[in-house]
DNA sequence: ATTATTGATCGGTCATTTGCGATGGAAGAT
DNA sequence: ATCTTCCATCGCAAATGACCGATCAATAAT
C-alpha cells in the first residue's frame, strides 16, 4: 500500500482527464502507428490553435499521463501506459471504497 | 452502446471527482450507516465552511454522483451507485481504448 | 406566533483555467 | 550564415472555480 495514489494525486489526475479535448488528445496518441506523434499532428486533428493544444499537452504531461521525447526538431509524445494502469488501479480502489458492501467490513483491519 | 457516456459526460464527471474534498465527501457518505447523511454531518468532518461544503455537494449532485432526498428540516445525501458503476464502465472503456493493443484491432468493426 | 435549525443560494474576492496571437529558441535544411 | 519548421512559452482576456460570510426559505420545536 506504500505507493498507492493519495487523494491529491487521484484528484489531480482526474482533473487532467476532466476536459474533452484532453481525452481526445489521448485517443489521438493511442491511435498513432507507434503510439506516438508530435504536437503538429495533434493540432491538425483539432479545431484549436497550436498554443492551446500545446497547453493541453502540458497539462497531460504534468499529470504524468504522457511522455515527451525530443526527436530532431520535433517532439514525440506517447501515452504512459504505466501511469494509466496505476490510475486504473487507484480508480478501482476508489470505487470499491465507495461501494455499499465496503462500509463495515473495511473497519476490521 | 447507445447509452454509453460521451467524452463530455466523462470529462464532466472526472472534473467533479477532480478535487480531494469531493473525494472525501463521497467517502464520508459511503461510511455512513445507511449510506446517507446530511450536510451538517459532512461539514463537521471537514475544515470548511458550510457554504463551501454545500457547494461541493452541489457539484457532485450536478454530476449525478449523489442523490438528495428531503427529510424533514434536513436533506439526506447518498451515493448513486448506479452512476458509479456506469462511470466505472466508461472509465474502463476509456482505458481500454488507450491501451496499445487496441490500436489496430479496434478498426475491424 | 415565535424561535431555532438546516442548508441552498447570493455576492465578493482571489486563483486557476481556457482560449488566442505573438515571440523566440532550437534543430534541420539550403 | 540564412532560412524554415516545430512548438514551448509569454502576455492578455474571458470564464470558471474555490472559498467565505451573510441571507433567507422551510420545517420543527416551544
Amino acid at each position: 500500500m506504500s505507493d498507492a495514489m493519495r487523494d491529491d494525486d487521484i484528484a489531480n489526475t482526474m482533473r487532467a482527464l476532466g476536459h474533452p479535448v484532453r481525452l481526445e488528445i489521448l485517443r489521438i496518441l493511442a491511435n498513432q502507428q507507434q503510439g506516438q506523434c508530435c504536437c503538429a499532428d495533434v493540432t491538425e486533428s483539432l479545431p484549436l490553435a497550436q498554443s492551446t493544444v500545446s497547453q493541453h499537452i502540458k497539462v497531460l504531461l504534468d499529470a504524468g499521463l504522457i511522455d515527451r521525447k525530443a526527436h530532431g526538431t520535433r517532439n514525440r509524445y506517447c501515452i504512459r501506459q504505466d501511469k494509466l494502469s496505476e490510475l486504473g488501479a487507484a480508480f478501482g480502489g476508489l470505487l470499491q471504497g465507495l461501494a455499499p458492501t465496503a462500509n463495515k467490513e473495511a473497519e476490521l483491519a
